[in-house]
RNA sequence: GUCCCCAUCGUCUAGCCUGGCCCAGGACACCGCCCUUUCAAGGCGGGAACACGGGUUCAAAUCCCGUUGGGGACGCCA
């Protein structure tokens, strides 16, 4: 059978093709999201074809919860594939037929060593400081002895013959590497119990998928030359390859669960907004050079290249995932902020439906989301500073009441700042119109009238407004929060320091 | 241990292929200043790196060799 003349993308017969691999036996991990940001990338910069494929042939651990969370999180990213997903599991007859293809060829031959004898043998030559490869028992076999063990039923697994010589390729990232093919065993294609590992099922399948450039990470690097040896075995066309250096923790092993989130659910439940995350992974390990850091996908897909993708393992830095998100939530519109809070206000008992599209406060709800804004570096921080701006039920902070409203603090003692919030009550009641810069107009000139620095009274009235000692300017609060409601808090915040509860 | 890969500020990186423009540029983080009612944001400034040793060359972060260090792979997992 051979291919039909056909494209699917139009980028004619020698349109890239790419493809992610994952195999679902766990969530998606942020070295594979970057494995497959990057194969995106690719795929759109040449116009060519993205391929999802699920590596499920390790039955035991596959499972179809790990599938959804991987699909779940490729699009949560805004990763899109072009073809897919396709499951491995449904082409393992192709893949046994390719390892029978090598068996009648003689590139391939039956091995009956039982894996806890060559298990022995591995750990026995291991401690002797030695590699260990295996040592082609079977290869010695007679073949009207291989047909008797066969006959017998006795188990066997299928090898492929690994010749002798360099294997060596021009990597896309790394450039020429080669392998030696002595330091090759020969390669298991089909288990005892018959079913393809992950070699031939991957090689097999990429062939049959037209796969022209295989991205993936540095981890197989070593599987590449075995890889090699079966393209050429099959008679195949070999891909480019192109290793991504490993995503490292802070200790410059391997990014793993125990340094932390690892999981691209993990950040998007902590408040990480898709595009960051997006943005701040293709920076790990590609750089579109000229300083530039923050990027739409648009201006990523159009400056990608291969060539350009760093050899070193990169250093997750949360930190600076957490800046790249302070800057997409600084430009982000007021209504998805809304949108993404919203159920978390909801689970707190703080929604309510006229915050919603079209309700009566909306626009003022969209305008409180805008001026906390600048002070908020992931979507959580929102829920923490709207609570005093949607419910009067809110504690005073012990570090803001300590700082401002102690006997020890600048004001003076308790009494005092209670009289002068007296007075900046009346003068607020009076003030007309109540906008931020007559609301300002009206405590400057109060503060002056009383010879006292304006700090006196504007840090005791964040206080009776929030509750804090940090919020966004005190009389844009003080206008968002409403005439009425602000001279009740600032009547409560005056009960409290004639309460004696001040420190 | 064997094989492979890698090596620029604490971290992400530009520069390396095509040696001189680099006593190395940007960003995060840190520190300071400005703005300012606070915290941020923003602006300005500061400290901070070419792993080491040889070689090639008039000239090396850049090319070559070695050393050291780090990582990955060594499964009838993928």
């Amino acid at each position: 059978m051979t291919a039909p003349n056909v494209t699917v993308g139009g980028g004619g017969p020698a349109s890239v093709r790419v493809r992610f691999a994952p195999s679902p036996t766990g969530y998606l991990h942020v070295g594979g999201a970057r494995t497959a940001l990057f194969n995106w990338l690719f795929a759109r910069r040449h116009v060519g074809t993205m391929i999802l494929r699920i590596e499920d042939t390790d039955l035991e651990r596959s499972t179809e919860a790990s599938t959804r969370t991987i699909l779940e999180g490729l699009e949560w990213l805004g990763i899109t594939w072009d073809e897919g997903p396709f499951f491995q599991s449904r082409e393992v007859a192709a893949h046994r037929a390719l390892a029978l293809r090598f068996l009648e060829a003689g590139m391939a031959y039956h091995c009956f060593c039982a894996a806890d004898e060559l298990d022995r043998k591995r750990r026995e030559a291991e401690a002797g400081g030695a590699a260990w490869k295996y040592d082609r028992t079977c290869l010695r076999l007679a073949p009207d002895e291989v047909r008797r063990r066969l006959a017998a039923g006795q188990p066997s697994v299928l090898r492929f013959r690994v010749g002798e010589g360099p294997v060596v390729w021009d990597d896309a990232v790394h450039g020429t590497t080669s392998f030696d093919a002595s330091v090759l065993e020969d390669i298991i294609l089909l288990r005892s119990n018959g079913s393809p590992t992950y070699n031939l099922s991957c090689v097999s399948d990429d062939i049959a998928m037209r796969v022209t450039h295989v991205i993936r990470g540095d981890d197989h690097l070593s599987n590449t030359p075995k890889q090699i040896l079966i393209y050429r075995a099959a008679g195949a066309a070999v891909p480019i390859f192109a290793h991504l250096p490993l995503i490292l923790g802070a200790d410059k092993k391997r990014l793993s669960k125990r340094h932390g989130a690892v999981s691209v659910t993990e950040y998007r439940d902590r408040g990480y907004l898709p595009e960051a995350l997006f943005n701040f992974l293709a920076l790990l390990g590609w750089s579109p050079g000229g300083g530039r850091e923050k990027l739409s996908r648009e201006e990523m897909v159009g400056a990608f290249d291969l060539e350009a993708i760093n050899r070193k393992g990169a250093v997750f830095d949360e930190q600076k995932l957490e800046w790249i998100n302070s800057q997409y939530i600084n430009d982000l519109p007021a209504a998805r902020i809304a949108a993404m809070i919203g159920p978390d206000l909801a689970r707190e008992g703080l929604w309510a439906s006229d915050l919603a599209e079209g309700g009566a406060r909306r626009a003022w709800f969209l305008a409180v989301c805008e001026a906390l804004k600048a002070r908020s570096k992931r979507i959580p921080d929102f829920r923490r500073d709207l609570r005093p701006f949607l419910s009067d039920r809110f504690e005073y902070q012990p570090e803001a009441v300590a700082k401002h409203l102690s006997a020890g603090a600048k004001g003076g003692d308790p009494a005092m700042i209670a009289a002068r919030m007296g007075r900046l009550r009346d003068a607020l009641g009076r003030t007309e119109p109540f906008t931020e810069a007559k609301a300002e107009e009206t405590l400057r000139a109060l503060a002056e009238a009383d010879g006292e620095a304006a700090a006196l009274y504007i840090h005791p009235l964040r206080l009776a407004l929030l509750g804090t000692a940090v919020s966004p300017g005190v009389f844009v609060v003080l206008v968002l929060i409403g005439r009425e409601r602000a001279l009740a808090r600032i009547d409560r915040l005056i009960a409290f320091l004639q309460s004696g509860q001040t420190p």
